[in-house]
DNA sequence: CATATGTCCTGAGAGC
DNA sequence: TGCTCTCAGGACATAT
């Protein structure tokens, strides 16, 4: 499930395209039902054909290649990732970019859900598309006021609070318990309700999380979904310490179980002893 | 306006 | 074993 440090992640790593210039954006052949691709392939192909991509950038859980005035916005959602060559299959390739020159050079939108999309924009559209109305600050680079600011403006719980990208933008399901258990703060405390210091225990929780998945290369779970944009694995799933442990010892006290409650549709773990009501 | 719920999708894993 | 069913959750549309 990409998240920021995930995205950040397929972002950095597809770094090597900056400079290269666009030889053709191709849909390959699916036995799936196609994903969402704003405009058509055959315009996005005739806009980025010979544009030379000058930057990759991360908005929120969306990695963005820019390319002349052109952004290529790819959402990965659920299952999707940005890769270089070596997909996990070849079946659930949605996009492909490829690149004029050497080293041959490759870029895929995988997705085994088909839930994610791609959308291409002008630069200054970007704004009023993407970021107006739908996305916060982001988690990695919004001031600890103006945390507190949103925070304290709805009647949510913080956990579903978390999760709205309106408030802040990067912050997914997994990183929400990670920490909240680390700030030690109850997944269902409504967030308006939360005092000023353990709010700062939240924030410092969230960079310190964030920083550190970004550096293990985000959290590759079970089902094998996410991947670096070489398809090899993250490590930060070693470093949870609450998502999907239910019924597992917790690793800070010791003594509380890990237990798993849903809100908003959604599971949230935590700690009954560490994160009391 | 704020908040809650339903929906999209495929494949892993549970349960019988 | 092989089948059916449930669940995973990001973001948007629709409902309350």
């Amino acid at each position: 499930m990409p998240e920021l440090p995930e995205v950040e992640t397929m972002c950095r790593g597809v770094a090597s395209i900056i400079g290269r210039k666009i030889k053709e954006v191709s849909v390959p052949p699916c036995r799936f039902r196609p994903i969402v691709i704003r405009p058509a392939i055959a315009a996005i192909d005739e806009l980025l054909q010979n544009q030379r991509v000058s930057g990759v950038s991360r908005l929120g859980k969306r990695v963005v290649i820019h390319a002349g005035a052109q952004a290529l916005i790819l959402q990965p959602k659920m299952s999707g990732m940005v890769l270089l060559d070596q997909p996990p299959d070849d079946e659930h390739v949605r996009l492909r970019i490829d690149f004029v020159g050497k080293p041959r050079l490759r870029l895929l939108f995988w997705d085994r859900r088909g839930l994610g999309t791609v959308e291409l924009l002008q630069d200054n559209e970007i704004h009023e598309r993407i970021v107006a109305g739908r996305l916060g600050p982001d988690a990695l680079a919004i001031p600890f006021d103006e945390f507190c600011e949103r925070l304290r403006q709805t009647s949510r719980s913080i956990k579903v609070a978390l999760l709205d990208q309106k408030l802040i933008a990067g912050v997914g399901n997994l990183y929400a318990s990670e920490m909240l258990h680390a700030a030690k703060i109850h997944p269902a405390k409504v967030s308006a309700l939360i005092s000023r210091p353990k709010l700062k225990l939240l924030y410092d929780a969230m960079q310190q999380i964030l920083i550190s998945a970004i550096a293990h290369e985000g959290s590759t779970l079970s089902d094998g979904t996410y991947r670096n944009a070489l398809n090899d694995p993250g490590s930060y799933q070693n470093e949870h310490r609450v998502y999907d442990r239910k019924g597992l010892a917790c690793l800070s006290c010791s003594t509380g179980m890990i237990q798993r409650i849903v809100q908003a549709q959604r599971s949230t773990f935590f700690c009954p002893l560490c994160q009391r009501a």
